[in-house]
DNA sequence: GTAGTATGCTAAG
DNA sequence: TTAGCCTACTACT
């Protein structure tokens, strides 16, 4: 489910399972295997997150790991389970603990992205990124700029990572819904009062997904309001969100059906009474 | 069990 | 613009 509240949990899952110890490094799948010999017995000395792009500091050399729609980390506590699929990565170690170490190990599959890089890699990397709402050195002017000039629509401009990275499908579909903004609109119509309202409405929805691990854009006093049998104990992935993969079923404000459409090839949500 | 779908991006054309 | 990644989850049989 990765989205940018994903890498960013990730990123400290990670140092905390791995950090301040050497790791072991393998590519089972063998897509990886020169990546992977790079940095067997290199000490993990911290993550980092930006966006959607996950980074280890191995010291002179990083690993940047971009999940893509399919990727998927999987970890635990002690040895390995036996390889079973496609496993591009297999990293063993553990951070030390009062002296001793305890084992841990995580497997990646499926990214887009698996590679080392050096210092001048990940800044032209960066370089090409916006501000992502869950870095304290993130500003949305940089952003801005770019929504305040541009005809585009502000929902296909929320999906770029140079203007906004960590954002995707679904934080798009329910920040554009809690703003009341048609995502058709061009960003040179938005005023600066709502992509203020977008950005700091991204940046607390965004952190509670990397504290539960999952969207939940839905206000309880909603909740209340609108019940969907989406809600109860047979969730679907409508259930917690205001228009995300809610098509054909009521608003949960106004009772309008929400709309869905293809746009760029991906699916669009959105009220049309209560986003204008 | 099996089919259908997808929270994203890159490389090829 | 399109195919590829080749996983996880859901809904259906």
């Amino acid at each position: 489910m990765p989205e940018g509240h994903t890498i960013h949990r990730l990123a400290r899952r990670h140092k905390r399972l791995f950090g301040g110890a050497p790791v072991r490094a393998a590519s089972p799948q063998g897509r990886f295997e020169a990546g992977a010999a790079a940095l067997d017995g290199l000490v993990l000395r911290g993550t980092d997150a930006h966006g959607k792009h996950l980074f280890h500091d191995y010291g002179d050399r990083w690993l940047h790991v971009h999940l893509g729609l399919y990727g998927t980390f999987v970890d635990g506590d002690g040895e390995p389970p036996a390889t079973r699929g496609q496993i591009r990565l297999l990293l063993t170690g553990g951070r030390l603990r009062s002296g001793a170490l305890a084992p841990a190990w995580a497997e990646l599959r499926g990214p887009t992205a698996c590679e080392v890089l050096d210092d001048a890699g990940r800044d032209v990397l960066l370089a090409r990124l916006g501000p992502d709402p869950l870095r304290r050195d993130a500003d949305p002017a940089v952003a801005w700029q770019r929504i305040s000039r541009s005809r585009t629509s502000i929902g296909a401009l929320l999906m770029r990572q140079d203007v906004v990275s960590g954002v995707g499908n679904v934080y798009r579909a329910e920040a554009l819904f809690r703003a009341g903004i048609d995502p058709y609109r061009p960003g040179r119509d938005v005023t600066p009062e709502e992509w203020k309202a977008v950005w700091d409405d991204l940046v607390v929805m965004m952190a509670d997904g990397v504290r539960l691990g999952r969207i939940v854009t839905l206000r309880p006093e909603d909740k209340r309001r609108a019940v969907d049998p989406a809600d109860g104990p047979r969730r679907d992935r409508g259930a917690g969100r205001y228009v995300y993969h809610r098509a054909g079923r009521p608003c949960r404000i106004c009772g309008t059906p929400v709309l869905t459409a293809v746009v760029e090839g991906r699916n669009l949500f959105w009220c049309p009474r209560c986003q204008e």
